[in-house]
DNA sequence: CGAGCCGATCAATCATAGGC
DNA sequence: CGCCTATGATTGATCGGCTC
């Protein structure tokens, strides 16, 4: 529905839509905001930015997934022997 | 396409290979569980610990290796198996204990 | 019953390392 | 030295399972 699963042949084929400079700012922006977004926001946000409500629910998932993931190593990792910048 | 993709510089992707004992070992477990190649976060623990890499480096090294492997079959694949197979019978990886991870021999 | 979230994975792509 | 392939990391999107 979303991204054309393209049976050029029978085989699907997902294509993964780059986001461009501005949109990924104004969503890392919102995402520093909240990193949960209420329906009415999110339509906001897709409209302005010309993306689907879908596609902004997936990218706060995977954003909320990614800090996650970097919380964890910064804290995760105890008295490790390594560097230190 | 090629005007905006700096992504702001992302102090991104400074990789390094892994080193060859730890492709060795990450090899062999995945040879070793070829018809299920999905090892359970503990088994990534584990792994992790003994290739000096992070979780996160063994789950995209799976990754990364599942596609590229299914993307090829018929290849030099069948060879990596047998090469893998072998190792697995004239040494003694792991095989088994997910908990006894008891690794009196690293290397 | 359906919507959103999480965790894992897929799949395409980016960017660099390494070999020739 | 440049060119080309191998390889690690990133990320848009999907899948199954769970909660509400």
């Amino acid at each position: 529905m979303c991204c054309s699963v393209v049976t050029e042949n029978g085989l699907p084929r997902r294509l993964r839509t780059a986001y461009t400079n501005t949109q990924l700012l104004e969503l890392e922006k919102e995402f520093h905001f909240n990193k949960y977004l209420c329906r009415p926001r999110r339509i906001e946000i897709a409209a302005s930015l010309d993306l689907t409500e879908r596609q902004v629910k997936v990218w706060f998932q995977n954003r909320r997934m990614k800090h996650k993931r970097q919380t964890l190593s910064k804290s995760g990792e105890d008295g490790d022997s390594k560097d230190s910048p | 396409v090629m005007i905006l993709r700096s992504r702001f510089l992302d102090a991104r992707r400074k990789r390094r290979n892994f080193s060859k004992q730890a492709s060795e070992i990450l090899n062999e477990y995945f040879y070793s569980h070829l018809s299920n190649p999905y090892p359970s976060e503990e088994a990534k623990e584990e792994l992790a610990r003994k290739c000096g890499i992070t979780v996160s480096q063994v789950s995209n090294w799976f990754g990364n290796k599942r596609i590229r492997y299914k993307k090829n079959i018929g290849k030099a694949q069948e060879e990596a198996n047998l090469y893998a197979a072998k190792k697995a019978a004239g040494a003694s990886p792991y095989s088994m204990g997910p908990a006894s991870q008891g690794t009196p021999t690293p290397m």
